[in-house]
DNA sequence: CTGTTAGCGCTTTCAA
DNA sequence: TTGAAAGCGCTAACAG
């Protein structure tokens, strides 16, 4: 019944009005060159043809999307997700949106992503590194095509070209683990992530300084860097890290949420209480640490801060002019230890 | 130092090779129409000189975008970052990319961000409806335009011309509240979300009709149905119920994962024990559930699957011809009870 | 204030 | 097997 529909376009408003197209379109931008009175009956008019821009033709004519890409290293981390959720905020208040992927931890996937989006439907790039990246060549290769870049989180090496934010991780796990000594704690032991991702090297470092600068021995049986990108498998990792740990930590550091948690489960089937016989701390306050009884106590991580951080520096970058040589930033943002029931 | 570079293109690649744009267009194609070693000459060229597509030319004169909109009513509930995960696990083999937006539980959001959808940048959408959505004249116009349509998750009404994903709430919640009953329970009491979110009605239905069926009268008092549409204000909310309650409940139903968690853990604070006193059962099988102690009993959704599915149904109504008018689909998904520690 | 016109970079007929 | 040329729908420089 209904006729087949072809979507309308600036020409057949044109056409109606016995105007031309570029008043058309000059007047649903509202330039200031077209009569008042024109304007409105052009809206009118397009408002009656049921017209919708077509963005793919103004992008290409204009060269802008008004999409950003973000590459993250993957989905099942609420960390990513948190900062993406501060990313879409800001750029959403700006009239971006974000086209999401994941690198699935491999450098390969980031790569290809990269060159997925250097095909131009982004307008700029924001990218946290897997812990494979350690070669950046791709990313200052985007750069180089004049594609604004931000980093975050995982940073292996600086690059100059793209804005930078992070944290102070070694700082934050410094203090942390200087708070378990003050509180008495002597047999602290660490469970950190892969050791090639540089944000478990910088939270290693910093369990190592405290433990150096207040004279405490290491027990290499009292550290574990979990190998597994997977959660059932941290698991699995932690709950044999605990049950075979030949000596008897009185308290365990823990690079993420999830590891805290998840060392808590595991020594509360065993029969120890927490605080008294194990104090457990976590790494990033992401809404689970609150929930578990005991709760968690953590270094909270300015997740959605960092989104929103991000996306800003990012957009600063798009409305800079080509040609004014951006100075590049790096952003440090802030840690808090905040205190539970688990310490 | 660098010169000013221009992005390379057919053309560019064309003129150097002294052949027409529309060879190096058809060989980079690997059309059958070009001699093979023009083929290879196009290739080694465009390799040589940094050929890269632009996506959004070929967009435009191909009318297509390989690009999927979704839109969720929140970012901050694992089961929509497993849907789109689903959705992005398929999506990707299939060589599409997928734009997300919130529509932040808003009726009002949810159609803008459908209306600048509208305005080509994707192919198709994939939408889960906020409790909010009543009408759905904005996703049927969608459809009316000839831009295939998903819906998943909360579908008050059936759209005719979009293909339907979901489980069976009212079955799920039902099979779960007769599992307690069997196990004696009887004093069940239900804790739901918003009254006006689709979901949650049918899992009320399906605790009603359980207790029902098994002649237990029902308490208004055992009966909370939270309103908050925040993480923080959930948790103020079942506290206040479960500390006012009137009846001691030995079991209780929750319609999500994280109000089983919270419910647990108030109980725990509570000085009840879990499941003696009183069992748990939450809804979503999120990854969470089995991480607290006790490890929280759920009806298993099967989230990254529905992702998927949504987004083959999607990708084949792309692939179909034009003309053939698409058999719309409702594809109900199969949910699972784990029995863990909470009964 | 309005119109004409030349692109944006690629695909795709049609012709050769 | 190749080329010329007409779009895709919109923007913007230029002219009037």
């Amino acid at each position: 019944m209904t006729l087949k529909k072809r979507r309308v376009k600036l020409e057949d408003i044109a056409r109606k009005l016995h105007i031309s197209i570029a008043t058309v379109s000059r007047a649903l931008d509202k330039s200031p060159r077209v009569k008042i009175s024109t304007r409105e009956k052009v809206f009118k008019t397009a408002k009656e043809m049921g017209y919708m821009p077509n963005q793919i033709a103004k992008s290409l004519s204009s060269g802008k999307t008004n999409i950003i890409g973000v590459i993250i290293p993957r989905y099942d981390e609420p960390f990513f997700i948190e900062v993406c959720r501060g990313i879409d905020q800001y750029a959403s208040e700006q009239n971006y949106k974000i086209l999401i992927s994941s690198s699935r931890n491999s450098y390969e996937f980031e790569r290809e992503n990269l060159i997925s989006f250097e095909r131009g439907i982004v307008d700029g790039i924001i990218l946290s590194p897997t812990h494979e990246t350690e070669i950046f060549t791709h990313i200052k290769s985007i750069i180089n095509k004049g594609i604004p870049v931000v980093l975050f989180d995982n940073i292996r090496q600086k690059v100059s070209g793209a804005d930078h934010v992070l944290i102070d991780d070694k700082k934050a796990s410094f203090k942390a683990v200087e708070f378990l000594i003050e509180k008495g704690k002597k047999k602290i032991a660490f469970i950190g992530g892969i050791k090639e991702k540089k944000v478990f090297q910088d939270r290693f470092k910093g369990y190592l300084e405290a433990m150096k600068k207040h004279n405490i021995p290491i027990h290499d049986e009292l550290i574990l860097h979990c190998q597994s990108l997977d959660r059932e498998f941290e698991d699995i990792e932690i709950q044999k890290f605990l049950k075979r740990v030949p000596i008897e930590p009185d308290a365990i550091f823990t690079c993420t949420d999830n590891y805290g948690l998840l060392t808590m489960k595991t020594l509360l089937k065993l029969g120890y209480n927490i605080p008294e016989d194990v104090a457990v701390i976590g790494f990033g306050d992401l809404g689970l640490g609150d929930v578990f009884v005991p709760s968690l106590t953590c270094v909270s991580q300015p997740s959605f801060e960092m989104g929103k951080k991000v996306a800003e520096l990012l957009i600063n970058q798009l409305n800079e002019a080509n040609d004014i040589k951006h100075l590049k930033k790096i952003v440090k943002l802030k840690t808090v230890l905040v205190q539970r029931d688990s310490t």
